[in-house]
DNA sequence: AAAGATGCCTGTAAGC
DNA sequence: TGCTTACAGGCATCTT
């Protein structure tokens, strides 16, 4: 599934090929998913618009113009596609955007999401920032400097297991599922710890292993993520290398310990039995 | 305030 | 083999 380094991947890879194009098509299939497309004001506000930059905010994928955003989530299977030549229409396309730039080829960028947990919205480029869907978020991980000093201070009043904890957008934006049980396997902290519990130093390794974690699976996407452009066949996401996700009862790569699974909140949640302490005192 | 449940979806895998 | 069921997950919203 899409987590933060896939947008920010797909956000390079997009902006790289249409930053100064034109938007000059965009056709919507359906437009029930998540929530509803606004179709017509989406053509209205962009149709002739020139794609000033193409950025992530937390999970969205934004497109700017000068007076508009696209705003775009894929969801748990949502994908962008592009082709540089008219595509056949996958049976979970539910949005193609041509795409012209000066002295070019248009571009057809085939948005495609089979399950419809992703959505696309649209506003004027003044509302982006205060938008319902970025009001309440808290920093970006790999942009703040102070994420841990930032963690520890506003988790000192909170009950809440750690892995909730940095899985809550209002604190740290951009944690799944995925990388929160990485993250808290780097720094070696049990996910079930009550987050008033750690102190500075335990958030600033956890600060650490968040960004170590996501950056790493960036760098790898920027080698590995090759089913953006004409892809053929079924296109999927670059596969990661995971410490603990989906390793129950495999031994841990550090330590040899074994990996345990559990459900914290409904979610499986991995840690090894030995690098992962239940209580962290001091 | 926190924790749990719910709804939104469907491809895939597992079980019978 | 063919059917049914559980599961995956982000995120908002409602209830306890």
């Amino acid at each position: 599934m899409p987590e933060l380094p896939e947008v920010e991947c797909l956000a390079r890879s997009i902006r790289r090929i249409a930053k100064g194009g034109i938007l000059e098509d965009a056709v919507f299939f359906r437009e029930d998913l998540r929530e509803p497309i606004p179709i017509k004001e989406f053509r209205k506000l962009w149709l002739g618009e020139t794609i000033d930059d193409v950025t992530r905010r937390s999970k969205y994928l934004l497109l700017q113009s000068k007076r508009a955003a696209a705003i775009f989530h894929l969801g748990m299977s949502g994908k962008i596609l592009c082709y540089d030549s008219p595509a056949v229409r996958l049976s979970h396309t539910h949005a193609v955007f041509t795409v012209r730039r000066f002295g070019d080829e248009p571009l057809y960028l085939h948005y495609v999401d089979p399950r419809r947990f992703g959505f696309i919205n649209c506003c004027r480029i003044e509302n982006l920032e205060t938008h319902r869907y970025f009001a309440h978020l808290g920093p970006e991980p790999l942009e703040n400097r102070r994420l841990g000093q930032h963690l520890f201070e506003i988790s000192r009043s909170r009950h809440v297991a750690i892995k909730q904890f940095i899985m809550d957008a209002h604190n740290v934006v951009g944690v799944g599922n995925i990388y929160a049980n990485e993250a808290l396997f780097r720094a070696r902290i049990h996910p079930n710890t009550q987050s008033r519990e750690l102190n500075l130093g335990h958030y600033q390794s956890l600060a650490r292993a968040i960004q170590t974690t996501l950056r790493a699976a960036i760098k790898a996407g920027g080698t590995t993520f090759r089913d953006f452009l004409n892809p053929d066949g079924n296109p999927g996401y670059f596969s990661q290398n995971l410490s603990v996700y989906g390793r129950e009862g495999e031994p841990c790569r550090v330590c040899g310990g074994q990996i345990l699974l559990s459900r914290m909140t409904n979610r499986a949640t991995y840690h090894c039995n030995q690098c992962q302490i239940e209580k962290i005192k001091k």
